[in-house]
DNA sequence: CACCTTATACTCAGATTGAGCAAAAGCCGG
DNA sequence: CCGGCTTTTGCTCAATCTGAGTATAAGGTG
């Protein structure tokens, strides 16, 4: 059971470094080229890294020039088969196995980076276009997706069930935060090219969405996943948020997070309710109708209360 | 930046496999010594096992005999200074880097466990007995921990601060999933066996808990406190309890995973409109009072919804 | 059979939620 | 400068949920 001390065992970082505003979600995505983008990556060098963490931070900054603010480990990936970026391992062995310890990472705004590493901004919805609902459902899911998975399901009933689920069809709900699921059913189903790619199967449809290098649309998803539950408990909305903004401009923003049309009054009752924010006394003019009130975060609100939940009633006496 | 491709990283994969029946949550402890016990663990073997899931059930049933049931990835831990198990790498360099695979899994029953390995069930709340709030919060906490933080404060406002939120005090709430915070406060206010060993000082005061291994007290940590998280969104109880049970039976679980005691009639009340459990139409004797009906899980139900939120109001229309 | 114990049923007020109506307050074009 | 457009903000209403109790049912036991 001991391992042999080789060096076919590599630990790498990426991270999933993601911004918001108004109109889009937004991921970082580096080394474009024809097979698709990547997701920042670097190697992790344990004689220079206190910390996984730090290691992160360290990389992210060396490589688009920016610091980031929010980290949080996400998942670390390692199932045999996962590509291995040559460039950064040159002498690796053939069959060496790579591990990346993914990380998601937020900063407040889309600061400009140094082309040098070929990375920019880019919607989440480039890459998954029917996670987008702020619109209703988009057309793809009915026209392509919908009949594709029946096609693929068959009269499998455990797939044809999986497919409900994931994509809320036949009046089932469209959970958001089921970004893997769709993700995978898409892959398992032959709809994605990466399934191409990595399975050698002929597609089944033509879907939008642009794929990744290796299984960075993956890691991506589980991101989006992660933040759009997390939005619901942690107040993470105000580590992509200017400093001021005004309660619409947030409910974009979350929004656009969570791919969701939102209710306006409600949503304004529910920040005053649970006091989120508060109001700086300055208007906003330029919204094209009565000026909005310019409101800020509240730091001190964090300590209150943990996430709601949906069934432990406790007893208070 | 590239690596020199030595074996100078280690990966090793841990478990908190954890059980629970009407009176304590369990945890499965091995190699029983002096310095405490440790978690069960393996060193990730690239060349034998797929991925880290397999990888984890295989060598915990070939070191305990039973087959896990659950399994989820928890976090990844590889800070500097991490002990290394040199029984595992007999061949490591001295300063090799070990980074460990946490999961957490989950067994319907505490199944004997061959003794070869020197494993045992034991409560979480030996190893954290703050955390036990069935009966109203323990008196070590006014008695021993909230002097003793507050001495170590001192007049530092963030650290009395994190002392309040953490362990809630001053009337401030209780809440349970704060395991991590709360343990990494007392090891940082060197309450803890730990401190001494890792750190070199003397404690503060002598806290009941007993010390494990390396940082796999803090491991435990990450476990419960993801698993009192998740047990009010997904019904990972479930995994847990035997195939019917009386509702009192099911709350006497959640309570002594969650350390909280719940009101009885709400509790029937939220299960009964959730339509998580279905009754059996058996009864059960020997309640030592009137006889309960047995329930038993609906599987079905999973569908139907996500968890609830907190703020995110969504239009229907 | 009275009594103890636990299970189950029901009630009630207060809070929360989903939905919508309506007034307020800028801007713009005529 | 005024009516119309737009967006913000305030408010209402019913349905549901929640926290907390009270009351009744139905076993076992001395």
């Amino acid at each position: 059971m001991n391992l042999p001390d080789d060096a076919s065992l590599l630990v790498g970082l990426s991270a999933v470094i993601v911004a918001a505003d108004v109109e889009q979600p937004y991921v970082l995505a580096t080394r474009q080229g024809d097979a698709g983008a990547g997701l920042p990556f670097g190697p992790f060098d344990p004689s220079g890294h206190r910390t996984f963490e730090l290691g992160l931070r360290d990389w992210v900054t060396a490589q688009t020039g920016f610091e980031l603010g929010y980290v949080e480990q996400l998942y670390t990936f390692g199932d045999r088969g996962r590509e291995l970026p040559r460039a950064d391992y040159p002498n690796a062995p053939e069959n060496a196995r790579i591990i990346s310890i993914a990380y998601l990472g937020i900063t407040p705004e889309r600061t400009e980076i140094g082309g040098a590493f070929n990375a920019a901004w880019r919607s989440w919805y480039y890459y998954f276009p029917w996670e987008d609902h702020r619109n209703g459902p988009p057309a793809m899911i009915a026209d392509i997706i919908e009949p594709t998975l029946m096609d693929w399901a068959g009269d499998d009933f455990e797939r044809r069930d999986r497919a409900r689920l994931a994509f809320g069809l036949d009046g089932r709900p469209w959970i958001e935060e089921r970004v893997i699921e769709r993700y995978e059913l898409l892959y398992e189903a032959s709809m994605t090219p990466e399934s191409r790619r990595d399975l050698g199967v002929t597609l089944r449809a033509e879907l939008p969405g642009e794929p990744m290098l290796s299984d960075h649309r993956r890691m991506l998803a589980v991101a989006l996943s992660r933040l759009r539950g997390k939005i619901k408990y942690r107040p993470v909305v105000f580590e992509m948020t200017p400093e001021t903004f005004t309660l619409s401009e947030l409910q974009q923003v979350v929004e656009s997070l969570l791919g969701l049309p939102l209710h306006k009054q409600n949503f304004r009752r529910a920040m005053e309710k649970n006091k989120l924010v508060e109001g700086t006394g300055e208007l906003s003019s330029g919204t094209g109708g009565r000026p909005a009130e310019l409101f800020r975060f509240r730091r001190e609100t964090l300590r209150k209360k943990a996430a709601l939940g949906i069934a432990a009633p406790v007893t208070r006496t």
